[in-house]
DNA sequence: TATTATCTGTGAATAAATTCACTGAATACT
DNA sequence: AGTATTCAGTGAATTTATTCACAGATAATA
């Protein structure tokens, strides 16, 4: 089986729609409702689900609980998997209590910052460490994935000390890229290039407006 | 011109590169470091500036400070352009003063909240108002991009009035999927979804790996 | 029970994106 | 000078992704 990122996120996408549904009650959604709900084709998302070989039912569509649970077990969360954030700034604060992790699978199991002024003052109910206990929490806790709010010169060093003490998986919302090792998988979420891609897309259909 | 979105967002991530040369004093750039740099291929980078026909330089490569420019003026951000957060909650706040978005061409000319009591607490040098003067401000102060941090049930309601106050561009941080008219430029960053991703990642190579 | 409508699943067709392969040009090197 | 090297630019080839088109199936309808 290999899905390439187009599919895997829409994927992702159509099974946060499932949760949402089964959370309604709703007991079948076809690929066209799918579609129009995370912004695709029916053509495209049949194709997707195709690969998986989930059954959909004539005249009725997919079901969603069934559905729902063979994408959990086929890679996603079936079993809560562990995060840290490293760096407690604003941002790293906020994404620390940020609510929907929890609710969906991800367990926020610590919190890293150099400062340990910082670190004192924090209140949550999350445990907080100096960075250099790093490692040491990251074993003990079995943690998968590190989420990076540091700032941009710290990020890389960051990502090494994750890489090095076995975390699978980084989400970097540092505005650098980080390099980390092929077994790791890494995604980059930049707010700023994002402010850049919105309005870059909009120049551009300015202009093809005018035309 | 009809640039693919994978271009675009190519683009703006090596305009935030050339930024940082810049600033280090580099003088040129090959398309084989941008494409290292930004995680593409030295080809796709030159497809992608040959659409823009950009100058390039034999054994040299392209110039940081014209092509910074000229791709700063071709669609991305030779003014200033104004920016708001609505919903000052933990990540809204953290929004209010990351200091990337200023550097960077962007600037973030007011928050909103539906309590006032926050908007009272909140310190900050910019200015904060209840969402009730949401369109009033946003025409005043000529606001382009909304940036969305409210709870999902709000979002949709906050995203028809920004988009009826005539923002150009909506950022969307809520966990749901937000429905903009065709003329608006919307993109969602949904934490969820990217944890889901990268985790659905990992699993997909270790069952490659095991093969 | 027959008919119609709707929805999946999938091979084929199309479109889009990426990669290749090569030309031309300027620099670096001998 | 002359030669080798490195880099941009670009049409062609290839790969990848999306869309189409239709068969098969079941539910709804009359």
């Amino acid at each position: 089986m290999d899905l390439s990122n187009n599919t895997i996120e829409r994927i992702c996408k159509i099974f946060g729609h499932l949760d949402a549904l089964e959370k309604k009650g709703v007991d079948f959604v076809s690929s066209r409702e799918l579609a129009e709900e995370i912004g695709s084709t029916e053509h495209t998302i049949r194709k997707d689900i195709s690969l998986l070989g989930g059954p959909g039912y004539t005249r009725k569509g997919y079901e969603v609980r069934t559905f729902k649970k063979e994408l959990g077990e086929k890679f996603l969360l079936t079993q809560k998997r562990n995060a840290c954030i490293v760096g407690l700034g604003r941002l790293g604060t906020a994404l620390l209590d940020y609510e929907n992790f929890q609710e969906d699978g991800f367990e926020i199991v610590a919190g890293f910052d150099c400062n340990v002024n910082k670190i004192e003052r924090i209140r949550t109910n999350i445990d907080v460490f100096p960075v250099g206990r790093l490692a040491e929490i990251v074993r003990a806790r079995s943690i998968e994935l590190g989420i990076i709010a540091v700032p941009a010169e710290a990020a890389q060093g960051v990502v090494d000390q994750l890489t090095e003490a076995g975390v699978k998986g980084v989400l970097n919302f540092s505005p650098v890229k980080v390099n980390v090792p092929a077994n790791i998988v890494h995604l980059d979420m930049d707010f700023t290039n994002a402010l850049r891609f919105i309005a870059a897309r909009f120049i551009m259909k300015k202009n093809n407006d005018q035309k």
